[in-house]
DNA sequence: TTTGATAAGTTGACGCTGTCAACTTATCAG
DNA sequence: CTGATAAGTTGACAGCGTCAACTTATCAAA
């Protein structure tokens, strides 16, 4: 029983002690009572301060979206924009590596109605809008259907990518095809390498 | 209440009816009870045949992984395959668009424990061999990051960017970006024209 | 034909969950 | 001092997965 000294902020208490449990557990063990319990209060004390149980989640998946856009620009920064787009892929995937619970909670959960909870919503948006700032500053190949706003549409086929390659990695699905580790390894470089040959020119 | 003549076959029947709440209602609205009330049986009735809720999901998610198979050998087929290929990537994105909760189970959640359902884990090889057949036979652009058996590994990287097109368009994150429909229809078929640029040769 | 094991289905209980309702207590503006 | 409001409490409810104990049907061996 890690019950603590009952806190002043029960509202971020709340998150953190949310936060925590899907880190370590994922989102399946997650429940309010265990919440209130760590905390030392009664099961109904969380509920002064969320309206439900994915008005918690709404927030902890709003802290995920910044935790991850934080660690986006946290990359190791390259003055070739190639270089450093690269660098900004890497560093999805690692995010994706070392919080499987976290990006799973983010990207592949039926999350509460994003309407509801604008907060969440803007965190989003922010970290998609990383990736999006960087690429309108840059000269992609030609592609051969053509969008009014190109960054946007090609940050799309990035996001998807990368999206895809986490989640595969991380997904029951591949770790029972025979993929080794090391094989594991190479697919992704070699994913990474076929990324850039669909996206730099041809000079 | 539709609730029906008692079936012959409860084990069947109970797969067809966890399949098609998921289908209509999505995963986190089954429960067993559920399904026993609608064939009309005790609610323990199911555990005569499934020692747990996951041996249920885990014959459900065969059962998906079957029909996704199916989807994709029943693609349009042409002589050319580049042409061929293609068309085995919008059965992908078809298949993903016209079952989103489907898709989502087999792809986006977490399943029960593959060790332990190794006639779901069987289906989902096949599948996944599909791809890989179709690319074995085929001369790809060549890649920087060289490996033994390519195809195997290319086939990865085309999954990953079907995965990553198809779940990030149904995903709640992208649906609270300012992409309209008509957008989102745009930055799929670029998405598909760059990952054509990542793989055909340049002649 | 009778017996008896085995499979299939039933009812009832347990503890867990999210949530509603009613009650108490602390805070603080008028 | 008063009274509204917010924060925290206990108690209840139905639904869930699952365990246990009971009944009933089936069918091979004696």
């Amino acid at each position: 029983m890690t019950r603590k000294a009952r806190p002043e902020n029960i509202k971020e208490a709340c998150i953190d002690e949310a936060f925590s449990i899907i880190e370590t557990q994922g989102l399946e063990s997650l429940s309010l009572r265990d919440v209130a319990r760590r905390l030392g209060v009664s099961h109904q004390a969380p509920y002064k301060h969320f309206a439900t149980r994915d008005h918690i989640l709404a927030a902890v998946v709003a802290r995920c979206y910044a935790e991850f856009a934080h660690h986006l620009e946290n990359r190791t920064r390259h003055q070739n924009d190639w270089e450093d787009l690269g660098q900004m892929g890497l560093a999805y995937l690692s995010y994706a590596r070392e919080n499987p619970l976290k990006y799973r909670l983010m990207f592949n959960s039926a999350l509460p109605n994003p309407e509801d909870h604008p907060n969440m919503m803007i965190k989003a948006k922010h970290a998609f809008s990383i990736l999006y700032e960087k690429l309108s500053g840059m000269k992609l190949r030609d592609a051969p259907v053509a969008a009014d706003d190109s960054s946007k549409h090609d940050a799309v086929f990035i996001w998807s990518t990368l999206h895809g390659l986490a989640s595969l990695m991380e997904a029951d699905a591949i770790n029972n095809l025979p993929f080794s580790a090391k094989e594991k390894e190479v697919a992704m470089a070699r994913a990474m390498a076929r990324l850039s040959l669909a996206l730099e020119p041809t000079h």
